[in-house]
DNA sequence: CAGTAACCGAGACGGTACGTCAAGTCTTAAT
DNA sequence: ATTAAGACTTGACGTACCGTCTCGGTTACTG
C-alpha cells in the first residue's frame, strides 16, 4: 500500500513558512480590513512573501481565505451518535450554531460565499470541498435516523439538509442575527414527528 | 401633505431615457459577462451615457442591478388570502419557487446577496428595500394563520420564516439546483402541524 | 488657411500641467537613476501623475525622454550660413559637440540610442523624429557647398554625413572621450579639399 | 611564472557542454528573439541548463552574448601589411564591413554597443575586451603608415579610427544602411592625402 | 577508498516593474 | 442643472524575470 512514493521531484521544497505566513495574513487580514479590503497585494506584504509565491499555489485570494479558515479556524463539527435522531439534530446544530457564531468565523463564511457567486470555478471549489463534508456529515445522522424509522413523514434527507443549512446560512447572510438556542429548538421542532421527540 | 409640489428647480432634469437605457444595459449585461464582468463603465458604454450619470443617481453598480432587477423583472409575490394557513403557505412558495426558477432572476439575486456580503452598506439598502418587503409579506400570511391558531406549537412566525426563505436561498447560492415543487410541499409538511393540513 | 478647425472634440482637456510634470520628472531622473534605473512607475510617482496618464499619451518610457530632451533640453543647431564650406562645418560641428558635451544631453542621447537598437518601434520614431532633423540641418549646408563646387571630388554628401555623425555618436558611445576642438579641425581637414580652405 | 599552475582544485570540473549549450542558445536566441526579449530563464530553459550554471560563469545577459558572439560569431579581422598605408587601409574596411554586412553580426554588435550604454559596468568589459582589441589593431597600420611619413597632415591616429569606427558603427546603429564598397572609397578618400595615393 | 569540495539540473523564493483594468473624480462644451 | 465625453489619480491585478537560495545528485581531487 502507500503509494505516492513520495515521488522526490528535484528542485527547492515548497517553504511550510512561507505557506504558514500567507495563511495567518489572511486570517488576520479578514478581520481587520474585511474582504472588500483583502488583496492578494496585502496578503504578500503582511506575510513578506511574494506575490508570485501566492499566485503559484492558489488560484485566488478567495482559495487563499478558504484554506486560512480551513487551517486557522477550527471548523470541525464531530458526528453525533446518540441513538437518538432528535438528540443527534439537536446536537449537530448546537455544534454548527457554536462554530457561526464566532465573528471571525461568520465573517470568513459570507466572504467565501460570496465570493462563490461571482467567481464560479471557485464556486466549484468551494462546494465540493467546504460544503459538501459538511453537509455529507449530516448525511449520515439522517441516515442512521432513517433507518431507525425516525425521520418524519414526508420530509426527506435531502430537504432536512437545505433546511437545515439554509437556515443557517439565512441568518448569517441575510439576517446578521447570529443563530441562537431558541432556533435549534425550533428547528428540531420542525424537523421531528411530533410526539415522537419527547417520550416523557 | 402637499405633496412635492412639483419643485421647479433650474436647470435640466434628469433624463429618463437615460435612466432607462442604463438599467437596461445592466439587466443585459448581467446576463451576458455576469456579475463578476459588470463594470460602470460597461453600463455607460452599452446605455450610451456617460459615468457621471450613473455615479449621481446610484452608489453603486449594486444599486444599479437591484434599481435594474425591480424595473425589469417582474418581483412581484402576491399575497394569498385562501382561508387556509397550508394553502396559503403552499401558494407563497409556489409563487416564489416560479421566480426563483427563472435564470435571469437567479443570476441576478445571487450577485446582489454575493454584494450585500462584501459591501456593508450596500447590504443594508439590499435588506431595508428587497428582502424586508418581501419577509413581511410572509409576515402577514403568519400573522393572519398565528391568530386563527393555524401555526404548529413551538415554531414562531420569524422561525417559519427564517426557514422558508433560508431554504429558497440555500438552493440559489449554495446547491445551484433551482427548487422545484418536491421542495414545496416538504417544506409545508415541515412547516404546518401534522394531522392538521389534509384534514383527509 | 490654418488647418485643423480646433476641432473641440468632446470631454476633459489633456491636463497640460501633468505633461510638463512627467517630462520634468523624467529628465531629472534619467540624471539621478541613469537609463537602467528610469521606470515609468517612478516616472510617475515623481510626477504626481498616474501610470495610465503616460500610457496614455507615450508608447514607451523612451518616448518620454526623447520628448523630454526635446522639450527640457535645448537642442537646437543653428544651420550656418557663412558662404564658405569649411566655415559652416566648422560652425556646425562646434555647435554640435558644445551640445554633446553637456551631460544631462550626452547622458540621454546615449540612453535613445541604446534604446533604438533594442526596441524596433521607438527605433523608427528616432531615427524620423530625431536624428533626421538634425541630419537634414547638415544636409542643407552640404548641398550649398555642392552647388558652389567646394565638396572634395570623391565624397558625397551622404557619406560626409555618415562620417561627421559618425564620429559624433562613435565619441560619445564608444570611447566615452566626449568630443573637443581638437576633433573639429581634424574632421575639416579630413573633409575640405586641401589647399582650397585657407586661401591665404 | 609559469601562469595557471593547472591548480587542480577539488571538485567537479566546469562542464564544457553545458558552456556550449548556453552560448549555442544565446546566440540562436538572439536571432529568434532579438534582444529585448533575450532572457537568462530563456537561454538556460533552451539550453537545458540551470539558470545558477550561467551566473556562476557570466555576470549577465549580454557577457553571455559577448562570450557567444567571440566563440560561434568569426569575428576575425587580419592586420593588413601591404606596403601601403591606402591599400591597408582599404583592405581592413572592407574586411570590417564584410563582417558587419552579416545579419547575425550586426544584431549582435547592435545589442551589445545598447548594454554597454544602459549597464555601465559590462560597458567596461565591452570596451576592454571588444572595442579595444579592434581598435589597436588599426592602431598598428596608422602607426606603420605614420613611420613612413603616409598620414595626411593634420590627422592623427586618434582622429582616423575614430572616423573610422565611427562611420562603421554610425551606419549600424543609426541609419541601419550596412556599410557597402562606396563607401569604403570615399572613407579612403577622406582620409589618404590626395594626390599621394594613386601616383598614377 | 572514504571524504569533501565544486559543480550540475531543477525549481521555489522575495522582489521589482510591467502594462492593463476599473474605480471614482474632474473638466469641458452642449442642451 | 444635467448630459455625453473623456482625461485625471489611484490602486490592484496577474505576469515576467531578476538574482538568490535550497534540493538531490554527480564528479573529481585528497588525505
Amino acid at each position: 500500500m502507500s503509494d505516492r512514493p513520495v515521488q522526490p521531484r528535484p528542485g527547492r521544497k515548497r517553504s511550510e513558512e512561507s505557506r504558514l505566513a500567507i495563511l495567518t495574513a489572511a486570517f488576520e487580514l479578514i478581520a481587520e480590513v474585511g474582504y472588500a479590503g483583502l488583496t492578494i497585494e496585502g496578503i504578500a506584504a503582511r506575510s513578506g512573501t511574494g506575490k508570485q509565491t501566492i499566485y503559484r499555489w492558489w488560484p485566488s485570494k478567495a482559495d487563499v481565505l478558504m484554506d486560512a479558515m480551513a487551517t486557522k479556524a477550527e471548523l470541525y463539527v464531530p458526528i453525533p451518535d446518540t441513538g437518538s435522531y432528535a438528540a443527534d439534530l439537536r446536537a449537530f446544530l448546537e455544534a454548527s450554531f457554536t462554530l457561526a457564531r464566532r465573528p471571525a468565523v461568520a465573517d470568513g463564511l459570507r466572504a467565501l460565499m460570496a465570493e462563490a457567486q461571482i467567481d464560479a470555478a471557485f464556486g466549484e471549489r468551494f462546494r465540493a470541498s467546504f460544503l459538501r463534508p459538511r453537509r455529507d456529515a449530516l448525511g449520515i445522522v439522517l441516515e442512521r435516523a432513517r433507518s431507525r424509522g425516525e425521520l418524519p413523514p414526508g420530509l426527506s434527507p435531502g430537504a432536512i439538509a437545505d433546511i437545515v443549512f439554509g437556515t443557517i446560512w439565512y441568518r448569517l447572510l441575510a439576517t446578521r442575527r447570529l443563530p441562537d438556542d431558541r432556533l435549534v429548538e425550533e428547528l428540531v421542532t420542525a424537523l421531528t414527528e411530533p410526539g415522537l421527540e419527547e417520550p416523557s
